[in-house]
DNA sequence: ATTCATCCATACGGCACCGTATAGTTGGCA
DNA sequence: TGCCAACTATACGGTGCCGTATGGATGAAT
C-alpha cells in the first residue's frame, strides 16, 4: 500500500548508484535485485522493461542536475559574481551525485536518445551561466568562452587523472577559476 | 604466415574502434569477429582472453596518445608557444580516434588497473605541457592552473553537447584557448 | 607435391541476463 | 476475521556471450 517495501524510486536511486560507478551496461535488473535484497519480481511489477528505468534515471538526473540546482543557486540571492562562487562551491562540495554526469556523457556518446538528453541539459546549464557571466562581462564572445571553460574545469576537474605535486587539484582548480575573474 | 587474413593488430584496431564509440562493454569477441567477417576462431589463436585484448588495446592507445603525439610536436622544433599551437591544431584535426580519450576516462572511473594507466597518460602529458608554458611563464601556479585549463578544454570539447549560437565550437575553443596567451 | 606452422570454422558447455507466467505473501481495512 | 490490492518469489524459455576442443584450410618453403 503505502508503504511499498522497495518502492518505486529504491530501484531508480540503485540504478543512478551503479550508472555513476559502472556505466549504463552496468545497470541490470537481476544484479539491482540483489543489491536491494529482493528478486526482481516487484521490478517487472513498477517497470515495463529495463529500458523504462533508464528512462526514469535520467528524468530523475535532469531535473536533479538543473532545476535543483539553479534553485539552489538562484534562491540565496545576490549577484552574478556571487552566484557563480555558489555554483563552484556546490559543484567542488558534492561527491557520489556527481559521478552520474560523466558517466552520462560517456553514454551520450553511442546513445541518441541520451545526446539529445544531454544537449537539452548543457544547452540549459550555458544559457543559465551566461546570464550570470553577462551581470558583470559585456563582450559576448569572451562570456561564451568563459562558460567553455568554466563547464569545461567541471567536466575535466572530475575525469582528470593527473596529479599536482604539492598542490591539490581543489587549489589548481581555484587558480583556473581566478583567471576568469570570479 | 608473414601475411595473416586477420592480424593481431586488425583485432586491436576494431577493439579501439568499438571502444572509441561503446565503451569497453561493448568490446565482445564474437562481434568483433562479424565485423571483421571472420569467427572468433582466429581470436584465441592470438590471445589468451578478452582481458589480454582490452589489454594490449590500452597499450596502443597509450603509445598512440604519448609518444607518438609528443614525436610529433616535438619534431618540428620551435619554441614553447609554436609547439602549444601544433598541440592544439593536431587536437583539433584527429577525428575518430580521438574518441577512444573520453571511453578510457569513463572506463577508468571503476577499474583501478585502468585508472592507473590513465593517471600515467595524464601525468606524462601534463608534464609534457608544464614544460611548454614554462618556456614563457614563470609563475608555477599559473603555469599549473593553466595546463589544467587546457586538459579540460580538450577533454570538455569532446565531451559538452551545447551549443553556441552563430560561433562553432572550434571557434569559442579558440577564444578560450586565447584567454591563455598562446 | 608434400610438409608444416599458421590461421580459421564449427560445435559445445556454461553462465548471466531478459522478460513472462504464475503462485505466493503482506498489511490496511470492512 | 476475511478480503483485496499491492508487492514479491520462483521457475521458465530464450538470447548472447565466453572460452575450449577439434578438425579443417591456406600458403610459404623445401
Amino acid at each position: 500500500m503505502a508503504n511499498a517495501r522497495t518502492p518505486r524510486s529504491a530501484w531508480v536511486d540503485a540504478g543512478l548508484r551503479v550508472l555513476a560507478d559502472g556505466g549504463p551496461d552496468a545497470v541490470r535488473i537481476e544484479a539491482l535485485a540483489r543489491d536491494l535484497g529482493v528478486s526482481k519480481g516487484g521490478f517487472y511489477w513498477y517497470f515495463d522493461d529495463r529500458q523504462a528505468l533508464l528512462d526514469e534515471m535520467l528524468d530523475t538526473w535532469e531535473h536533479l542536475f538543473i532545476d535543483a540546482v539553479i534553485a539552489h543557486v538562484d534562491g540565496a540571492g545576490g549577484d552574478g559574481k556571487v552566484k557563480l562562487r555558489r555554483l563552484f562551491d556546490l559543484a567542488a562540495s558534492a561527491g557520489e551525485p556527481l559521478k552520474i554526469d560523466p558517466a552520462v556523457r560517456a553514454w551520450a556518446k553511442h546513445d541518441k536518445a541520451v545526446a539529445r538528453r544531454l544537449r537539452r541539459v548543457d544547452n540549459r546549464r550555458m544559457d543559465y551561466m551566461r546570464s550570470l557571466f553577462a551581470d558583470f562581462c559585456t563582450d559576448e564572445g569572451e562570456v561564451e568562452a568563459r562558460c567553455v571553460t568554466v563547464m569545461s574545469l567541471f567536466i575535466g576537474g572530475h575525469l582528470m587523472a593527473a596529479d599536482h605535486g604539492k598542490r591539490s587539484r581543489a587549489e589548481v582548480l581555484e587558480l583556473a577559476l581566478r583567471r576568469l575573474e570570479v
